[in-house]
DNA sequence: AAATAATCGAGACGGTACGTCTGGTCTTACC
DNA sequence: GGTAAGACCAGACGTACCGTCTCGATTATTT
């Protein structure tokens, strides 16, 4: 029972109070884009929230969980698929959107939770559960779409293809070797689509889907 | 000169002690592969090391600067390209080497290092000249090769063509979705060779390509 | 609220622990005896107390203060005026206990507090209020007596008075240039009381007069 | 031969850098004027010197004895008697002189030298040697000329005598609880000389002496 | 209504490590 | 051999946060 865990069910006493939650959330989210999560402190948040450190103990492990869902509630809604007639489109509309937002802040501290989570197993399972698998498994169905147009091969893994479009992304968001631009994406999916090697077919744009 | 910067030149005075400059490193990289580098310390180091503090803080300006110094020392000779007549060869061959380390200990450091880049400018020019860097100009100097024998595109940026390939590596070590091993990095080059799209060509090539 | 100044009044939050500060004073008293204020460190007080070195700089400013803190309690039960019809031997049998305590460690430490407040405002006023004026306040008083007794010149300012008797007490005590034994105090209490000079009169006085 | 001590003759190499020394004495005294001996240091000495901190610890085993030697040579040539015919004059010139000098930034630095003395032996030795034996030998040569000449009694060691018209005078001077001004000084000497109690005789200026 | 129970704020507590300062010692090159 | 320069080990400094622990006050549900 020492260990704080945050609580299944609590039939009796005083609920939980809502506008804590939030303005730890908040505040953290805040001081998150400000400072980073190297130099964030419970002691700040709880500071800037107005709340005592009690209350965000009694309710998150460590600073990475609470930072994780501080992240996912703040920059979660960002980024979502729309979904057209054309998956590749779509494809090529979704990872510009990413790539956007892994230029700013956003990307730092994610990077920054990916971090965390080498050494934290619950960490880095809720990053994943949390943010990434939702994401790949979207993006796999918009690839799964466009092989029943049978525009893409289908003897891939899904997932090794993914890691083939979204993993130069991540690497330059991260590495910040180059820049993050819409013209570096672009290459890329077309590398990604049509290969390194020297070949007869070129992407020749089949009439009208582009 | 109240913050202690590494002197460029002291022609007088005692000089440097190189063995606790050596065990310093030594003691930061063990300590480096035991706890990883959020519960790194300097107390820590110096007393492994057997060294004072003032001693560290005298010649690195933080925790950043001598893990990094430490992690190159220690890992830089781990990795080197061969070089065969064949490139795409040599290119898989290190690809697989890479993978290799990236799996264990040394990825999870890496991870934890390019986090702290994301804070530092320093850490981060220090990562990327001494680390990445040298690397991917050896690695574009096997592409030049490659595109000089005629068996690579000779179209695209070789910049963009280094991070299609070394991208998702990066991509899963860091977030470790998925396992980092032979089989994945087979995949993976094969798919950044040849492409995702539909075409009559495969990869068991034109006879006489490899 | 940064200078960690002790706090006046807390109505809320967790209540001083009063074990601590008895722990905190006992130790420094303590270690004072043994080594001397010069050599006392918090670190050293904070080990032998049990205690956090933060508890003993959030209720006190300095190693100053918190000494001559430990030192008033540990000292002022040990000295106090006795009250008899004659007031002059009174006078005369507290300083001789005065003079027995300051020939110990006792006075040491005094001279040591004493040179402190040399430097510190707030330590100077804190020994001056904690310890000296209540002592002179009450050797006052039995100045006073012996005044009103007809056994002592009216004419003089009494805070003069008391710095001839206790005066030389505190030269030899912080000097060591000589003994500060019974003999030495008997001597210069019947020089102060009846002079240098030549002159008709000699202590065992005239009859009727004590 | 590890503790550093004064060497007592040389008569071999580099005979010792007299610049040095001044400068060094010079830099503490000064030193100690601007912040008091609590917050002298050896490395402020030796920058402010322009001189090795192992020039410094090769001729004084701490900073104590370099303190008071500076504090000696600094001094010593602002405090002497003259000496006129009347004995008690010289005195009570002598005392208002160096009641004068305690007054200001002399008599906090020798309250800080003196609390020295009480933890480390030479110090104090040296202390007394060097700066009271000296003074205190001249004020029993002139309290014997009082003698000789029949104002003072000749029953009472010179030494108590000397401690009752000294020692107020440097209890007001470490206490500062009162003002040490001419006034005092006046009233103090007129007590030790007459007495504090009832007499017939009262100090009434033998005629010509005031 | 009272009792119970969990929350909340405030803030003290024992700790760990920080980055700095100074004390003394040593090593080197120069004079 | 003395000296300036400065690196070295050692250890205390005062600070920032950590995660835990009382408190008194508040807000519900259960008797």
């Amino acid at each position: 029972m020492s260990p704080p865990k945050p609580r299944a069910t609590a039939t009796t006493g005083r609920p939980r109070d809502d506008a804590a939650r939030q303005a730890i959330l908040r505040a953290t989210a805040d001081l998150l884009e400000e400072v980073g999560f190297g130099k964030l402190s419970i002691e700040g948040i709880a500071a800037q929230a107005g709340v005592a450190k009690t209350t965000i103990y009694r309710w998150w492990h460590n600073k990475g969980v609470l930072a994780l869902e501080a992240f996912l509630t703040a920059v979660s809604p960002k980024i979502a698929f729309t979904e057209t007639a054309a998956p590749l489109e779509d494809l090529r509309a979704q990872v510009q959107r990413v790539g956007k937002l892994y230029r700013g802040k956003t990307g730092r501290i994610l990077c920054e939770l990916i971090a965390l989570g080498q050494a934290d197993a619950e960490t880095h399972r809720q990053l994943l559960d949390g943010y990434l698998t939702p994401r790949r498994t979207v993006a796999k169905a918009c690839l799964q779409r466009a092989i029943a147009q049978g525009v893409l091969r289908d003897d891939i893994d899904l997932n090794v293809m993914i890691d083939a479009i979204y993993g130069p992304i991540w690497y330059r968001m991260m590495l910040r070797h180059g820049p993050l631009d819409v013209a570096y994406i672009d290459a890329l999916l077309d590398l990604a689509l049509y290969g390194l090697t020297i070949s007869p077919r070129r992407r020749p744009c089949p009439p009208g889907q582009r």
